[in-house]
DNA sequence: TATATAGTTGAACACTTGCTCAACTATTGG
DNA sequence: CCAATAGTTGAGCAAGTGTTCAACTATATA
């Protein structure tokens, strides 16, 4: 199957021989930082990684996202729930629906979102569930 | 075991009767409305977990994880792999200690970086997933 | 057709964030 | 003790981000 093909990690080329804020010429432990640049994710990979984790990673978003998780809802009922402007939430949908988070339908001068993906709400619940387990034990 | 209790969506707080950007009085389906509102999780808690999502959003944290994902590694060596500057990268653990994303010990002068928590893992599983049936299917 | 409602969009602005740089601590080796 | 290595930390700055505001589109109703 092959870890991935994108562009690779960027390593290995940034090695003029003077480059500063790098340790000594040699890796710690060549053979595992190998292995592990093997198995990295290519960058695009990556990268659309942290698009994801970063849409869900803003207070508004989050909250959007949660509450489509319950119920397919309309942009103003979205407003009033989460207690921000229709302007901020349309914009905030907007982002998540470039992202492929969420759907919507229009159904007469309404638009009613929804989540787009199951992925997301296992996203959402093992977030839920990280929190959770931090708080209580430890 | 209830919802939560944190401190409440917001909601029913900002109904100052002239508010502007907001939808006419009563909203379209209250009903739902209200039911979304009591499965809400508290705003503590989805603090936390857009703070947990945003941790993970920015691409140098995110391979930070991914790399770490694979092999307990130290600084220099994440800084050689990531193509980033020792500070850089520094800063960014830092930040995901904080979170309880990573833990570390010091061997030496050496300071080796490990997931803290296997959560983590499934949660940059399920990105990895999301993002792959995207280009697939579709 | 005119008016109101529901939502979208671009620009602007304040705020946040990730990096660099330099100074610092801590551990090792001579 | 001195020098070097490994890493941490605070300040500062450029780039990015979320909200507001105002102007706009589209659908429904009188």
């Amino acid at each position: 199957m092959m870890a991935d093909t994108d562009s690779f990690t960027t390593t290995g080329l940034l090695r003029e021989s003077g480059s500063r804020d790098v340790c000594e010429d040699f890796l710690t432990d060549e053979a595992t930082v190998d292995k592990v640049a093997a198995a990295m994710p290519g960058d695009a990979t990556s990268q659309r990684m942290a698009e994801l984790f970063g849409a869900m990673g803003d207070p508004t978003r989050l909250r959007l996202l949660l509450a489509l998780s319950r119920a397919e809802l309309c942009v103003c009922d979205l407003s009033e729930l989460l207690g921000v402007s229709v302007s901020a939430v349309s914009h905030q949908l907007r982002l998540l629906r470039a992202l492929r988070l969420v759907k919507f339908r229009r159904q007469g001068r309404q638009s009613f979102y929804s989540l787009d993906d199951f992925h997301v709400e296992h996203l959402i619940r093992m977030g839920l569930d990280h929190v959770h387990d931090q708080d209580g034990i430890r």
